[in-house]
DNA sequence: CATGAATGAGAGTTCATTCAT
DNA sequence: AATGAATGAACTCTCATTCAT
């Protein structure tokens, strides 16, 4: 789900748009630590949460001393930054098998819906860590924003396509129903694999069953033909 | 990558269950502190953000000295809380005219959302506020979950109810579809009302397309009849 | 002596100009300590020097806490600063007796270098830590110029005062003899009263003897007739 | 007050009197990178002053590693030595041409401060580094001692030669009056040429004019005769 | 000799919370 | 009840120096 923060909230220093400044390491070595600070960044952030973490947290983690640290990254962001940009493949591309050869428009609605959900599930504490920062941080809400629209756009897409062929509701913007249906699942998708994960936060959830209530909610939604 | 999500990312003090623990003021003039000091809270949470916020922002705000805060609020999480209780009123209870009378469940559900949509425009700041500590306090998670769940819990019996007059899809279930078509909207809300108003974050939304959108997904995802 | 260092050589934060930012304690309790701050930091100062100085070590030389520095001050400028302002008051207006009741110039000269090394060594500490302040900060580098420029500027009155009564050298600029003949006093006075003063650094000075050379030579410079 | 000064300021560590330890290099690689060490410890010393140069800086100018540093050096002072006592010659022994053969003593007076003044002018920022750096550390105190008596030591045995020839005023002790006299040219450049060519320190100065005022107050401080 | 990553002590700063007045 | 100064733990970041390759 989206949340954010008042936008005159955070202090805005100069900050790089997630990239690294640093410059990469050219030894193994440095290959070696960097990659391991990395990973334990990643380990603690998800235990901890983005604002709990101390740097010295991760250079424990990682094994090294408080100060190699900044050899790779200027702060907190840089770290996280990194860490995303690790995962972003994953988060981004699922990748949904061949189902898309078919013409059945609802089963290509519910492969993706499947790939989309069970690539949330995969990446799940990285995207409750991701929602958690974007609430305090302007660049990681751009972050999350252009995943977000990849999403929308891809969705919207297949809307119009749907329309054009005369098998969905014509009478809905399609980016605009894509961005309420996106959004839709997205929720769904962060109340079971975040909150519904957590002790006393949620129920665990039958994920065939959320899959397909989704998919049809969504179908129904554009009115999509047949599949009573 | 399992989903077990940031339980323990935050470092559980002893805290109440949002309800103040203080005894509330016994003179007038107290009674005027404390009231100038959630007044003070709200301000400053909704321009700098919760966690940007030091109590002595609020006090400066509030016209009084640093040490009286804690003759009223144990920290920073009893103010916000004394803030959202204020607000709850008018953020869980819309008040949707008279428009319930009538049969036709479109009509019905788009007053409904109107009413929603409207309330969370009017406390659009709160609502980020929310979300944002919500992301880093469980007793917020908690507070933003009941209300959640009464909009979810009011959309479900409506549902129930459109399925049982035969008006509306059968094969979903009711707390799942509410789940789903409450959250549809909420995350439409969110967007548009806080994301939507912040600059380079988001474009300004129409209010009555918006409204339309949601109810006809909605609608076509229930398979309610009529309307073209 | 005047001394700096290279122009682009200080990163210059936005700084306050010397004058101090913080409120000023209301209590005299915060008085108290406030002026305790101060005398420990010119002590500490005039001690380890202004680089070598620690906030910690006037917090301790204070006997508060460290935070408390910062009730008063933003960083150690600012305490220095008000070291400076505390003492201009001696530093500039030396205040030399009765003499300019005479004509003669040449005594009126002698007790306004009197005056003038008199003070410079009464404060000699505070002119060696102003002269190490001012190779590295541009702030105190204009303070030192407005207290140097307040000499110069006095002296080249008087040497053009001089000058119309027919009594000196017409062919010098007074501001340009002025700066150089100052400058000449204040080099003799740093090297006497703060090398002079050191171990291995300098010899002690028989201060009659600076006073009366200087003197000569500026009254030579400057053609006073008379005096052998 | 009294007037011990800064004394014991600079924490002194083990330090060789202003002359290399490290043995010189034997390969001509060697040799090439010192040289480029030094060479960028110069540059990067005159615009960023000593202390806020980072021995990093100076590699990364010399292109070399941060550790060959210390193949050659054993911390900044040793390096900033090395530049010193490669630009003492300039800095030292002016040489100031054919004049010397006249028997006019102010237009030796003329030439020898004609000499000097260029040769400041010539090593400003490196003066203007020797200064800063004076102020921060003993041993190049000692260092800038030695190159002001120089030039002190040879006014006065010019002066004490003028005295016995008769033409200069005899009254005054020659060592002192070269101490005055000398330290009033160099204030004088100083002025002029570091604080003169900064932004909004100091204005740019008419080296003639400034010559000739110099000149003509040396001359009437020592009474020379003539040249009304 | 050169490299460049690793180290870690140490300094400045913030701010919730306490407490004397 | 109110005040506002005092406290000090906690954290980030810098950079001279070392050392394995």
């Amino acid at each position: 789900m989206d949340t954010t923060a008042p936008e005159d909230s955070e202090k805005a220093p100069p900050m790089a748009p997630l990239s690294s400044l640093r410059e990469p390491p050219t030894t193994k070595r440095g290959a070696r630590t960097r990659a391991a600070l990395v990973q334990a960044a990643r380990k603690v952030f998800e235990r901890d949460g983005y604002l709990d973490t101390r740097l010295a947290d991760i250079t424990k983690e990682a094994g090294c001393a408080a100060g190699s640290f900044y050899t790779y990254f200027a702060n907190k962001e840089e770290v996280l930054a990194a860490v995303l940009l690790e995962a972003q493949e994953d988060m981004l591309h699922p990748g949904m098998g061949r189902v898309q050869d078919t013409d059945d428009p609802y089963a290509v609605l519910e492969a993706s819906n499947r790939a989309y959900l069970q690539a949330y599930k995969r990446n799940a504490k990285l995207m409750a860590l991701l929602e958690q920062v974007a609430q305090v941080d302007r660049e990681f809400r751009k972050f999350r924003r252009r995943r977000t629209d990849a999403f929308i756009g891809r969705n919207a897409r297949g809307i119009a396509d749907l329309q054009e062929r005369g098998v969905a509701d014509r009478e809905v913007d399609p980016m605009m129903a894509s961005r309420a249906l996106s959004g839709m699942v997205s929720v769904m998708a962060y109340n079971a694999f975040v909150l519904g994960e957590r002790q006393e936060e949620g129920a665990p959830v039958d994920f065939e069953k959320l899959l397909v209530t989704v998919t049809r909610l969504w179908a129904n939604a554009l009115r999509l033909p047949g599949h009573r």
